[in-house]
RNA sequence: GGGAGUGUCGCAUAGUGGCUAUUGCAGUAGACUGUAAAUCUAUCACCGAAAGGUAUCACUGGUUCGAGUCCAGUCACUCCCA
């Protein structure tokens, strides 16, 4: 994998480029949905390479461990195969785990103890395994294993915890360079920036990190309940610190503003579980704002979904239509809504990288940003 | 004509003498950021933005310190026998 820095604008931070896999390559600033199980959640992969345009998906190291389990994925000959994606796949490692399964799991320096949600069985997860595991995923980038800080956290804990992080990293590193990938094709390792809300920490670690001049580096720690305000000024200091010709990844980011902010300031690469698990609860990112599209006064509204929408499903069906099936807990509503919300994203980003290209990001961007703000 | 049974917030339900009448569905909103999430939370008789206030268990009357609950009558519905 490498990346190729195309453009950066003269108005902000916000860069295009590219990012070259075995996969295929993938044009940033870029949003990836996030598919836990091996599948993004009520969208078929035609519908997630047509429709949606996804460019690259994630997967989730925790969860396929899990289940399936190893034995089927590497039976299978890799995750592309299992699950018919041939466009490139980001594995997150489990560090995500060790924050939202804070109450069924334990931390050491040797690694972590997660007690499973299935039947109550426990496995432990370390830096080398993290790697051995998504070895066997197949994914064309994968992430190293870190522990993703809550929010508040006390700075003397944000500390220990990000120098551990450190070390997982030295480990992480040492594990790929004496492992090889298992399908014929290469995968890069992306290390996590972490050190909470706290600017000398995330500095330190943002210096570390650059250090070990990756293919690729991430952002992680962030969108945990901050306010966007600590969100981006952290984002914008590490930026500041990782290098220029290296992709940067912010994890777990995040609304259509806090990603055309983040842009501005720097940022390549996005996932978050946002635009298909809000999708599934009813609310539609549009062109126009925010909707709960389950609310009564869309009962009547027979105007197109998105009007400026740029996906099938935007033009074919009303917000009365989509009222109705979400109403009557129709398949179908669930299926509707998460092509939307992630054509939406898709669009966006792809909105983004044509407008730093042609220099006209960051007024662009003010504006959106309003207007995607708005709940309507 | 005779007999038996049932009436609880839109629907369905719990409640057989004791504090604010239960729960589900439906309804109305809200939350959701590297997915234990097609989930969760609130509200859901009436007035009120809220605090709070006023009611209520088909209806009327009775027994009782106290009634959705017991008794009587009325009304409605269901079933059975003619």
């Amino acid at each position: 994998m490498h990346f190729e820095l195309k453009h950066t604008d003269p108005h902000s931070k916000a860069r295009a480029g590219l990012v070259h896999t075995d996969h295929g390559t993938i044009e940033t600033p870029i949003f990836m949905p996030v598919g836990t199980h091996g599948t993004v959640k009520g969208v078929h992969q035609q519908e997630l390479r047509d429709d949606v345009e996804a460019q690259i998906i994630l997967g989730n190291t925790f969860h396929l461990y899990l289940r399936p389990g190893l034995d089927v994925i590497e039976g299978a000959g890799g995750l592309h195969q299992f699950i018919g994606w041939e466009r490139p796949i980001l594995t997150d490692s489990g560090g995500y785990q060790v924050y939202s399964l804070a109450t069924s799991r334990k931390i050491t320096e040797e690694g972590v103890r997660f007690q499973s949600h299935h039947d109550g069985s426990y496995h432990f997860f370390s830096p080398e395994r993290a790697i051995d595991i998504q070895r066997v995923i197949g994914a064309d980038i994968i992430m190293a294993f870190d522990e993703c800080t809550p929010y508040p956290c006390e700075y003397d804990y944000a500390k220990r915890s990000m120098h551990m992080t450190h070390r997982w990293l030295k480990r992480c590193i040492t594990q790929m360079d004496s492992t090889e990938p298992k399908y014929g094709y290469s995968q890069a390792l992306f290390p996590i920036v972490q050190g909470s809300v706290y600017p000398d920490l995330r500095k330190e670690s943002a210096e570390f990190i650059a250090e070990q001049n990756a293919v690729g580096n991430a952002i992680g720690g962030l969108s945990v309940g901050e306010p966007d305000e600590d969100m981006y000024s952290m984002t914008d200091l590490v930026c500041s610190i990782l290098p220029t010709d290296k992709p940067r990844y912010l994890m777990g980011v995040g609304t259509p503003v806090n990603i055309l902010e983040s842009i501005a300031l720097g940022v390549d690469m996005f996932d978050c579980v946002m635009p298909s698990r809000n999708a599934r609860h009813g609310m539609l990112f549009t062109s126009e704002g925010t909707i709960n599209i389950k609310n009564h006064k869309w009962k009547m509204d027979f105007s197109p979904l998105d009007i400026n929408g740029t996906a099938y499903v935007d033009q074919v069906y009303t917000k009365a239509y989509l009222h109705h099936l979400i109403k009557a807990k129709e398949n179908l509503a669930i299926q509707i809504a998460t092509i939307h919300n992630l054509a939406f994203y898709l669009a966006l980003v792809k909105e983004a990288r044509r407008r730093i290209l042609d220099g006209t990001f960051r007024a662009w961007k003010d504006e959106q940003v309003k207007i995607l703000g708005r709940r309507i």
